[in-house]
DNA sequence: CTTGCAACCGAAAGCGGTTTCGGAATAGCA
DNA sequence: TGCTATTCCGAAACCGCTTTCGGTTGCAAG
């Protein structure tokens, strides 16, 4: 049961280390009939190369890093099974390995990536969520070590990533709803120093601007990534004065939330204030009403990031790797227009809310 | 910019290799002085050991892998990322390393299994969703590589495993039912080739038979693990002469379905006819009624998985380590009594159905 | 002053592969 | 047949770190 080692092979085989090795590596040097020899007996013998001698000899990895984003709540990071299947599959082509490595609270998250880069486990990584600014990316960049960002940066330049883009998403929406009739459309964000947090916003004020709707702060709420998040932002504006009549949310989960807190309020999502989120998230079928969005085609992100990371370790140009798709509004029916030109004053009292 | 090495640090030092490495690892032969001498020059210099060759010269790997699921379907998977996050937490404690690998379509999956533990790239892997009688297990039994799966097969002996006991829970559900008035409680089940799933079927007929309810194949319908599966299953049980008052699905993303289901067939879930899933997914709050369910207990199930094989992988007997969760119900609004003792004709023809 | 012990450290042999380099065997050509 | 050009393989160095083994040194005891 013990391992059989190069040597062993070599040994059975009557060749040398080195010979059996260039065999199995395909050397032009290694005539047919030996390579075939070879190969025969290392099946038969159950051989498997010794991955960690051969990186440590090869200096090449043959694997790249998931950087995990730090969750601050763990139901807003659903897509990260999806990616990293998606990138399996892409390193799957060439046998290569998916490490996947978390930021650990204890310690500066910059120097969890200078270790990663340092000990020479990967080749490459890959990176979700950057913000506005991201030490992450600056340093990496600095470093000329392969990577690639699942969304960009605001200074999106000299790296490589993959980002659908928020701000026109948000302007669409801002769009659709003003042509439904909405005036008042609130917008429930995220910290901004998360840069798709900015985007988002950043396509709702040109929104607004095209569509020469006046920018009312009081009809934005920045909040968590949370189904409580929206839920609570959504009461916040609702409650105001003269409330928006629909809601745009930073993303779906937050939507999710606000529509139970708008049925709390005893209100009609779709009726009497739509609400529009932003993923495609498979649930935005089920909620209720079902969740009119602004889907991302991240189908394959996952496979993508993996193949363009791939290029960029075999040599590519980082610059020549950015990718922006669109996202797409999908109706259903949380969406519409508005109820009436004056907002139906609200008689349920706070206490409804669970 | 070059990474300095063990030798490069020596010679800064004047030392031999092979005492400065023993000093970073703190061997008791090194004089203290020495050592905080070597750990300064180490940290002056930015020294960080090359893992890949640490790894070749202790034959430790440092490191576990994550077998992902055979993900059919993507969403049916939603508890990776959390269960990621554990893992690596607990392996952060060591500064080990966390890979996740797939099986590749292509390959026979156990011959991943068999590369994974003969590469030596990891000391340790965790698996998920086993099947009844799981090759994987028997494979990783006989090999003596250390491991830990995340669920049980049937024949649950002899290796570490980490559940929820779903017969539990469904017998439970049942009880429930029974309790509230149904006494026609259909069933919505996965491939029995899924050993979760066929425990849980196994309970529904447990709760029948403490509540002395006949068994009605007529009454069960299994399907796949998503959405559509539920939906289309909970229509094929409505739409049965003598339909079902209360529908019990093996998870969260079916019980949605079915909710949408009864929906589209103009019957109110929770009233018309009750529904309860399985899992607890933050989602149940936000459906189309609240979902009643039975929530596991999954929080930190990554980190003691995690926990659990470390400590088999230092020596410790594997079957000491198997832990049994209970899951617990929680109501919401999807169930109650049911609505009569004739069922109501139902009509409306099926091309509601979107 | 020897001896004997610790306490420290240097030298060297791996770990299991890869890869360069040169030599032997074979083939090609005159 | 003799000479060069190929083809194919063996030997050995190396990747960067760990660990055993033995040799110095310093110091207390005899």
């Amino acid at each position: 049961m013990a391992r059989v080692s190069l040597k062993d092979l070599a040994k059975h085989l009557g060749l040398a280390e080195g010979t059996v090795s260039r065999a199995m590596n395909n050397y032009p040097d290694i005539s047919m009939a030996t390579r075939k020899k070879v190969q025969k007996m290392a099946d038969a013998l159950g051989y498997r190369p010794n991955n960690t001698a051969r990186r440590l000899a090869t200096g090449r990895a043959e694997a790249v890093a998931y950087l995990m984003p730090t969750s601050h709540s763990a139901i807003s990071t659903p897509f990260v099974s999806q990616l990293l299947q998606g990138l399996g599959d892409a390193l799957a082509m060439r046998a290569w390995d998916l490490m996947v490595v978390q930021p650990q609270a204890a310690e500066d998250e910059l120097e969890t990536l200078r270790k990663l880069v340092a000990s020479g486990k990967v080749s490459g990584v890959v990176m979700s969520r950057p913000s506005k600014s991201d030490s992450r990316i600056e340093f990496l960049k600095k470093s000329g070590f392969p990577f690639i960002v699942h969304g960009r940066s605001r200074d999106a330049e000299g790296y490589a990533w993959y980002d659908v883009d928020g701000r026109q998403a948000f302007a669409d929406a801002v769009d659709h709803l003003a042509s439904l009739g909405h005036q008042r459309i609130g917008f429930i964000g995220a910290p901004s120093y998360l840069n798709f947090a900015q985007d988002r916003a950043d396509g709702y004020k040109d929104g607004l601007i095209a569509n020469e709707i006046a920018f009312d702060p009081d009809l934005v709420s920045v909040t968590e990534l949370t189904d409580e998040g929206g839920e609570r932002a959504a009461l916040d504006l609702l409650n105001d004065i003269s409330p928006p009549s629909a809601l745009l949310c930073v993303n779906d989960v937050q939507a999710i939330g606000a529509l139970s807190a708008i049925r709390n309020k005893g209100l009609i999502p779709g009726e009497d204030v739509s609400v529009i989120g932003y993923d495609g998230v498979w649930m935005g079928r089920h909620t209720n009403p079902p969740l009119t969005t602004l889907a991302q085609p991240q189908a394959h992100s996952g496979r993508q990031l993996g193949d363009m990371l791939l290029s960029i370790i075999d040599g590519g140009n980082p610059t020549d790797f950015q990718v922006l798709r669109r996202a797409e509004l999908v109706r259903r029916k949380s969406d519409g227009p508005p109820r009436a030109l004056t907002p139906k004053i609200q008689t349920n009292s706070r206490e409804e809310i669970s």
